[in-house]
DNA sequence: CCATTGTATGAGTGTGTGCTTATATAGATC
DNA sequence: GATCTATATAAGCACACACTCATACAATGG
């Protein structure tokens, strides 16, 4: 399984997100996690599997408790691999937004014929809305990123 | 359909490492992806599709040539999320990487109860070794992290 | 106008993965 | 040692998605 795939999930990327600060047992983790996304305790549990099996988790037994830890080498390759495309906005035009580039680069493209009708709008691709699932109460503010349906 | 589900699949992943170095037809994708994947041209145009839909790519006729062309935005959603583990590789032991990093974290935590056993193999979580696919010729150096099976 | 190239879409299929329920294991507590 | 809590695994099911082949559409050239 690839780190994206890894991430691919969002209830995966959940339980890293709430590892980034600190190590938190397995029992904290998918009481979060249940509540979020409305998922039993088996299925939390094999999101943590898959996290552990992927090198995205460490675990460290105290008593009965699993406390699990980021480990960040997949994390690292993810961001190695998009190095290549920090330029994109990183270029001088850091604060405007990719918007802006690409309006740019399609005006210089072409003859300009394109209608620049939609160019005053938000860069969010998909304005992430509050996950689709059951108790949709958020305890503990859920990133943006995290949200949006399987 | 969220951004890492789209980076999920490796041929889309190649696809946006080719765009990465700039314009390019659907044509000449399609052509190192189906060489490099072993995949039909419908496929390819509907990993295009998924990129486009996305937001990942943006298009461009130009006669009967589709041109299709990065657009930085989902992937810089990526970089943001990616943001908060990034202290975990830049904090001082850059060079030393994750390895030693976990090492630190286990020492500091525990009273060493724990069989330190299995503390001193790779971090490469999976050993990204050559694509499954049939026509493994790689043509222009895919990534490594492209690699690596559905 | 017909053929050819370039690309997209539609329909149908298989497989992986994420879920569920049920159960196993292991440490804590009485 | 029985029971309770914390967590993991097993088995089974469903659905999404990445393929395939066939076909449509659009521009270009004879």
């Amino acid at each position: 399984m690839h780190a994206f795939d890894v991430l691919g999930d969002p209830v995966r990327r959940r339980l890293l997100e709430l590892l980034a600060d600190g190590e938190r047992s397995a029992g904290e983790l998918g009481a979060v996690v249940q509540e979020e996304f409305g998922i039993s305790q088996p299925g939390v549990s094999q999101h943590l599997r898959v996290l552990r099996d992927n090198g995205f988790a460490t675990v460290r037994a105290e008593g009965t408790r699993r406390l699990y830890s980021v480990d960040p080498a997949p994390l690292r390759e993810v961001d190695v691999w998009l190095e290549r495309y920090r330029r994109f906005w990183t270029q001088r035009l850091d604060a405007l937004g990719t918007e802006l580039a690409r309006g740019k680069r399609e005006r210089r493209m072409r003859g300009g014929t394109d209608s620049p009708a939609d160019a005053g709008h938000a860069d969010a691709p998909d304005t992430p809305e509050t996950t689709g699932r059951t108790g949709g109460r958020t305890g503990a503010a859920p990133s943006e990123e995290t949200a949006g349906g399987r």
